[in-house]
DNA sequence: ATAAAGGCTGTACTATAGTACGATGTCAAT
DNA sequence: ATTGACATCGTACTATAGTACAGCCTTTAT
């Protein structure tokens, strides 16, 4: 008979923080179990499961919000809606991407004229910081 | 004549709120004028060009602790840190795309699938949420 | 039986970039 | 001279996602 699972057995199960997972108990992403006599919490391996979706969920951009919002979805089996919200989440993703792609064109620029000029004049970079 | 420069004044010509400018102070970004005789401080037109600078600054990547080293590296005439510090903001940008590259696609699929079964079977987005 | 390990609660702290506000004092215009 | 607008300072709060810890209690292993 395996031995109960306290939160240290399911925070190393999961991989990770203790206090991370009292702080998704906190943030009602995932439920605290009942005390048990004595006063400890014991948790159910859907608890490990649990913790796997919000981090899988978490890796295709979304944030703690997003995921209460998507296991209530879940919970009254509003496709749709979750299929919006990935839609929603993606223009998000566009968006920031495409943001990234002109800051990155701006500093490959600044990096290459600190280059051409070999670092002899005043520094290109913090020049083109100062014009108005 | 022009009325005196108080910290009202450089954050309406900024487009900063005043708090903001309190808080570079704090954090060692601008300085602080001394105060005048009553109490008030006074500032330079500096002042406004050196919060333009730490916005363009902050609209290609960099950190506010990134531009106070910016700032020390302007002060000693160091080019050289300043492009490989340029470098080393363009490295984190090019990771921060290939992740999120990777973000759409995945989002892409699933959204994808959603479509393809129109909302009939068990959500493939929840779905793949909770495979292991 | 005792000690180490671990759980419970509440609070405070981390980073990042600000924003808000109360109490008190000053400046400028009428 | 009075009033309204604005400045100062210090502290606390926002969002996001956790992490850390003190003080106390329980469980487990030796």
């Amino acid at each position: 008979m395996q031995s109960k699972l306290t939160i240290g057995k399911v925070a190393k199960a999961a991989s990770v923080n203790i206090e991370t997972i009292r702080f998704y108990q906190r943030k009602g992403l995932i439920a605290e179990p009942a005390k048990a006599l004595g006063g400890f919490r014991y948790y159910s391996e859907k608890c490990i499961e649990e913790i796997h979706f919000i981090k899988r969920a978490q890796a295709i951009g979304f944030t703690l919000e997003d995921i209460k919002e998507l296991l209530a979805m879940e919970a009254c089996d509003a496709c749709q809606q979750t299929h919006d919200a990935s839609l929603i989440k993606l223009n998000m993703v566009n968006a920031r991407i495409a943001e990234l792609e002109r800051i990155r064109e701006t500093l490959r620029e600044l990096i290459g004229k600190c280059e051409k000029e070999n670092y002899e004049t005043a520094c290109p970079i913090i020049d083109s910081l100062h014009k108005h």
